[in-house]
DNA sequence: CTAATATATGAATATATAATCATATATGGA
DNA sequence: TCCATATATGATTATATATTCATATATTAG
């Protein structure tokens, strides 16, 4: 990671320095990587589609994405940890719903691009 | 993947039909996955950046990312596989740019999600 | 043509991660 | 209390993938 040895000769110095100064911060860019990385798999796309329509327990969604309730559960968890639901219990159901107004914006632009 | 095995009782049936009905088509679940997917790593987050400010060639990236020149390109490819930069060449040079009107929308709401 | 430069790419490797299995925790009912 | 149900989670495994190294391709200059 750290092994960075570049022998090509820079060729626009002004450029890479403009860019270089408007980067933002390092935990900033992960930050912002870490959160599609969480929207890039089909399950849990999957997941914020169902979600999108009404609020489901953990057992309607093993039923929706016919998977077992471990991989439901394990997925939901990486879900909650971005932030993008939120749960409530009520008895032993645990219901989830979307957690994030721009979810739905970010989503119907990914479409946009994928259906161009 | 294929051993759904859900021995749990459906909690809520009128849901669960109303959300599978609502599901779009595996194909467009997987391309939107797969989008994000392309987005969610912090070198490909750094490049997309660099690019929003100007136009780069390979050379001036591995500059800016401090990392050598094949891990570029290979990232590189990824993007151009995903359609979100185009390229030109211009003798030797290769310049690259930002290939598409949405991406600084999705990008401006991840930063936002992140933000909050 | 040959040499040098800029970029691309195949192979190998180390790491990350999604799904599975087994088990733990939590809640309600008898 | 004991049992059943709903969900969560640690460990394992198989697969995906980011980076590196070596090399190939493309272009220009001489």
């Amino acid at each position: 990671m750290d092994s960075y040895e570049c022998e090509v000769r820079n060729i626009h110095e002004d450029m890479v320095q403009k860019v270089q100064e408007s980067m933002p911060d390092g935990q900033q860019l992960n930050d912002l990587a870490e959160f599609f990385r969480v929207l890039g798999d089909p399950t849990r796309i999957r997941i914020l589609n169902a979600l999108s329509v009404t609020e489901l327990c953990v057992c309607d969604l093993t039923a929706i994405l016919e998977m077992n309730q471990s991989a439901v559960s394990h997925q939901l968890r990486i879900l909650r940890n971005a932030r993008l639901v939120r749960y409530r219990r009520d008895g032993r159901t645990v219901y989830y719903s979307l957690d994030d107004d721009h979810i739905a914006g970010i989503y119907a632009q990914g479409l946009a691009h994928i259906q161009e």
